[in-house]
DNA sequence: GCGATTTGCGGTCAAGCGCAACAAATCTGA
DNA sequence: TCAGATTTGTTGCGCTTGACCGCAAATCGC
């Protein structure tokens, strides 16, 4: 059967679409409200509503005190028993969550494991954690679907892991294992770009249509488009990998690394070692440079000078990115966010200098808002996105 | 008025506007043949195409000749009465062109120019020749719109040429020039820009959702791009400038330019004086390369030194933009074109060599195919744009 | 030339949104 | 405290528009 749109029905799955992504991007809404966003009439937006609240993706509370002249308006919000479960493997951990609509997280889970996980050892604990959830905390909500963050390729047509280096997967049908696990179903993507799409939607990047987002983390460095306001996957779901790029750079005694890599060059490794750690999270690292930079002397000047590096090729590789995609924003994570931090108006101005100008008017450049609950949210999302996108289907 | 679309109108509208839109791309369709690619009902195709030709969009025509059972289906052809005026200024001369709905080139148009064009001498040609089309050969034509292929930044929302460096313009609005010249709406782009538009609908992009186009012309290396099927602008429509970027050069014997950007290391001028040319069209250029090449020696080695060089430097520019968009496709154009044909396998190995290995298994690296009627069927396209948007609102 | 097949054509049906009138809930000001 | 103003929910109706169905037309194969 051919895809019904431009039919009638196609314009009424739209219409509930739009309002439960409304609802979910911008909190919750009254009926007014709604129908001033959307231009559909009164009426519409009652019969919308009802039918989102029979579904029991969303519920119609009492009207806010406003204050204002006239009946009072119902509030529509998502329902907070409707969650997504989201899941992050990593080297040191499995993180999962259970986040509502609106990128609420109702439960956080982080379990440490001392070996590498394998896909089967994932797809169990998911298994397990939603089972205990189920039986406890979470014992009214309904669950929509479990959405993987991978740090590693995913292809997007078949949830295959091409491979993920730090997990030491290679060709691995992670999204069957966590479906046959659960009896759900599985969305699944890469960690920095499942980050792209939280932060676009509920972080730095809130209601911006065209922007670049890169994350650094220990393994390196990933990243997410947002274009025309929607995310960019690429033909195979691959789209992003910045840190694989090689960009200009143009003092050779810059260097550190054969073949020029943006991730071996601009690397968070290389920092924990400019100020002597062996590892460290985020916060931590960025105090020991705050640190470091205090203390003059040989070590700070060094310092100063690994930073002035790393961020001289990561503003080559920005403005590529800038002149290519014109973004009116650039998202930093990670120890990007540090870097950037360290010195905004260097990295600001360096990235203006080598971007045609033009286009380095329109981009502004700031540090990612969410912080650990990215990974959690832009997971959610990609599980809740079949939802979003026709309601009638996925609920009724 | 908020628009309509989530009402009944906005079914309507984009329905015509479907069928329409695959008229323009795929070519004259029987009914029979719209209603399996729409998924629309026999009935609804049959009033669609009737407003169209209500409308003086489209022509329904006698049946083809089919050979098949069944009652013959009548077919429905873009109305070739109707025309965009594509105008296409250059340091040598302007080119412009009436061109059809479909990428047909109706009427053709060069005039060269001895001294730089005005924004106000473009307008006055532009005008001066549709007069002349209109008391001529286009007699019985509509002009739905002018389209103008620019070679330089043009700001999207005003239409305003923010900086062409080989006409010498800066900051000149040259649509409202064209549009009162005329007295026709106008649209207005970077030529690049517009002809990856053109190879996107027309070219050797054709049905192809994400692909990177670079085209190098005598002015530098431009470029654009299609993501999620759609073109990309950025924000302001700056998107696609790949000549001012600065990708990695792994060898230091192989910079030229000094700041390392792309077009002045990867340039038709530096071809032209390795085969000892002062000017050339790119028919000559291609043909005195093969000629150096062929007659073997110390200038046929140095030619072809030169040609890796910067095939070398390219290859780093589009792994990166592999990379980053994970393309189905990357089209050359202009003389990029001509350095891919010299040894494409070169090409495709070192950029392979350069990009994540998942994104090269996907990407096709080819050739562009429409030749000198790129810019006037992008250009076309762009004036066609609001038409094909939305025929009801700017036919009706 | 006749049946099979495909498709156009016209009428009817049904779904869903806009509209308008009315009712309800709140605020303002005397 | 109460009437008027304002905003918005509620309800029933009508309009638009595509789907559906029966019939006619045009073509092919035999």
């Amino acid at each position: 059967m051919p895809d019904r749109t431009g039919s009638f029905d196609g314009v009424h799955r739209r219409n509930l679409a739009r309002v439960l992504g409304l609802v979910h991007v911008e909190g919750p809404l009254s009926r007014a409200r709604l129908t001033a966003l959307t231009g559909l009439n009164r009426s519409t937006i009652a019969a919308l509503a009802g039918e989102l609240v029979e579904f029991g993706l969303a519920e119609e509370r009492a009207p806010d005190p406003t204050n204002r002249v006239g009946r009072p308006s119902p509030v529509i919000a998502p329902d907070p028993r409707l969650v997504a479960v989201a899941v992050n493997p990593e080297v040191d951990a499995v993180t999962l969550a259970a986040v509502g609509l609106g990128g609420r997280i109702a439960a956080r889970r982080r379990i440490d494991v001392d070996e590498l996980v394998t896909p089967g050892r994932v797809a169990r604990l998911t298994a397990e954690t939603i089972s205990a959830w189920r039986a406890d905390e979470l014992r009214h909500a309904r669950f929509a679907g479990v959405g993987l963050a991978v740090p590693g390729l995913v292809r997007a047509a078949d949830g295959l892991v091409r491979f993920a280096p730090h997990l030491e997967w290679r060709e691995v049908p992670v999204r069957s294992f966590v479906e046959e696990a659960t009896g759900l179903p599985v969305a699944i993507g890469n960690d920095a770009s499942l980050g792209a799409i939280a932060e676009h939607l509920f972080g730095a990047g809130r209601g911006v249509d065209d922007l670049v987002y890169l994350n650094g983390g220990a393994s390196g460095i990933g990243g997410g488009l947002v274009v025309n306001g929607r995310p960019v996957g690429g033909t195979s779901g691959y789209a992003g990998e910045f840190g694989q790029n090689r960009p200009g750079i143009a003092a050779s005694a810059d260097r550190r690394a054969e073949g020029g890599v943006l991730e071996d060059e601009v690397s968070r490794a290389r920092l924990l070692e400019a100020v002597g750690l062996r590892s460290a999270d985020e916060p931590t690292l960025a105090a020991a440079i705050g640190d470091a930079l205090a203390a003059d002397g040989e070590r700070g000047a060094a310092i100063v000078e690994e930073l002035d590096r790393q961020r001289r090729i990561l503003a080559t590789a920005l403005a590529n990115a800038v002149n290519v995609l014109n973004p009116s924003l650039v998202i930093l994570g990670g120890f990007l966010a540090t870097l950037a931090e360290q010195d905004p108006e260097a990295l600001r101005a360096a990235v203006a200098a080598q971007a045609m100008p033009a286009a380095a008017e329109d981009v502004g450049l700031v540090v990612a808002a969410l912080g650990e609950d990215r990974l959690m949210i832009g997971a959610a999302e990609a599980a809740f996105a079949p939802l979003l996108a026709d309601p009638l289907a996925a609920a009724g």
